[in-house]
DNA sequence: AGCGGCCACAACGTTCCGTTGTGCGGCTCG
DNA sequence: CGAGCCGCACAACGGAACGTTGTGGCCGCT
């Protein structure tokens, strides 16, 4: 591929050759090969060089962009002056949408999007360098001295429930509605920070909230809270569902106090990715609204 | 890059093995090889299988957008059921312009842009199925049974000058004007359809329209242009010109009558390419303006 | 502690690839 | 019009790369 480029920019095997350190012979020989396998004749050889055909002439701009695409993803993993590499907490949750909001508005920052296992190896990842930002909820009294923090975005929860739940109808609820009802959040690794918030939120409020069983992914969640006249959840307010039919399930959002999700950005303070700055200055910081809820630990000063 | 892709997709080194038809040993070893190219790690080897690592994350969108655009590459000179491929005449002319048009009003129509040296080879090409549409003016009455036409779009012709020339600061000029002035058309090669255009104009007009040599280029001709007095030559009216800084060019209309270039799109009847129909829809036709001028055989009938 | 699953290392044969040497066809210039 | 040149293709050869078989080490599970 890169020899068919190479000869199209050159005009002439030889000079292709001279541009790849090769010999004109191995030239012919790759040129014929890549003919052979795509099964169509890509120049026409005349005595003052090689001419795209009709076939070459489609084939290289496609040509071009495998080159592109390769020399990006090397780019991808090259230590050093390359993409931001940003750790969200799931790709169809509020901080991808975040993120693809930061891409839109500046599309010409390459990005890449990691998914950690928790804080902790976010926040290793970060001092390590092998990722530039994370999203994530945390304490910032616990950082240490060299990983940032600034609260960037503070997602309402919502009550998911189905259609036969005793407040599927409800405009809206409070907390206190919740106590004594069956709040199901399988999937829930005990340690991370999903658990610390629903652990807060739960003592706070006096929920039960049932953290058993390994989640099977969200569709088969949505199937058995669709069919419950018991079962409900909490869904951030941005995250993406997509369930296949219309199962009837509500998304009630919650207030007096809101419960809202504090996510944060952190990352390794002396990070000198120009892209970084970037990121930060779109993103912003935002103080605790009025009216809603968050644990204690994400309000403290870092 | 195939295996790397098969072994996130299987989870384990043995199904990538078997999904790739080759042995465990094997995948080890192009990962062992890719990372070794790479510099870094993009697996964490488990006694469960294996699973991306921070780089890996990373890598793998770019590892797929590398096989899609491999994909595209190979559907792109595929015989039958591939991308629509149109010749154009000249990227920066109006016929490119109006395929840009159309790629944003359908951007899921998958295109290739080629160009060939004239009416006869696009004929040509159109009737072995090489291409499937081509830009061109052609005088309809002289395509064979099985080559339909469509006049899509008449372009006006103007006037470019240097600032030095007698007719620069005109708003506008008529055809009559330009009688006994240089017109300078360099490049243009004999027996295309420019020539016969131009030859047309000329003779309709009594311009003196010179083609003498090979044209270097666009750079060149400007230069040439801006720095003479008394040298002019025609563009048309959607031809993207690039001019390194402001060298004072003029582009003067043309009136009463205004020559257009008449744009058609040509295209075998009987192919079925189911863009083809949505590229001639999109289209349309235009019937001949109002006070504009074409040769005589761009109105002939098909 | 034993076992099974999973990946890495080693040795070997084949295939592929690049090089050197040479041939063929078309353009160009005397 | 023919000699010379230029540009690409074909042939033979050596080495590198790749995939296979066989085997070992590590981890988690029973």
């Amino acid at each position: 591929m890169r020899s068919f480029v190479a000869v199209v920019d050159a005009g002439r095997f030889q000079d292709a050759a001279d541009d790849l350190s090769i010999t004109q012979q191995a030239v012919s020989k790759r040129i014929a090969a890549l003919e052979r396998t795509l099964g169509v004749r890509l120049f026409t050889r005349t005595a003052r060089g090689a001419r795209l055909t009709v076939d070459g002439q489609a084939f290289l701009p496609h040509a071009r962009d495998l080159l592109r695409a390769e020399e990006r993803a090397l780019a991808s993993v090259r230590p050093g002056r390359r993409a931001l590499r940003v750790d969200v907490i799931g790709r169809r949750l509020a901080p991808a949408s975040v993120l693809g909001g930061f891409h839109r508005a500046r599309p010409e920052v390459e990005l890449d999007v990691v998914t950690l296992f928790d804080v902790g190896a976010a926040v290793e990842a970060l001092a390590s360098g092998s990722i530039d930002a994370s999203f994530r909820a945390v304490d910032p009294s616990r950082l240490s001295g060299d990983i940032a923090a600034a609260r960037v975005f503070d997602e309402p929860i919502q009550l998911l429930t189905g259609p036969g739940h005793p407040l599927a109808d409800a405009a809206s609820v409070t907390p206190a509605d919740l106590a004594g009802h069956r709040i199901w959040m399988p999937g829930i690794v005990a340690g991370t920070e999903w658990a610390a918030y629903y652990d807060a939120l739960a003592a706070a409020f006096g929920l039960g909230i049932e953290v058993t069983g390994p989640g099977f992914g969200t569709e088969p969640l949505l199937d058995t809270l669709a069919g419950s006249p018991s079962l409900a959840t909490f869904v951030g307010e941005l995250t993406r569902l997509v369930w296949p039919a219309d199962q009837g399930l509500r998304r009630i959002s919650v207030q007096d106090p809101t419960p809202v999700y504090p996510h944060s950005l952190i990352w390794r303070r002396g990070n000198p990715h120009a892209a970084l700055g970037d990121l930060r200055d779109h993103l912003g910081t935002v103080r605790p609204g009025a009216g809603t809820w968050t644990p204690e630990w994400a309000s403290a000063a870092a």
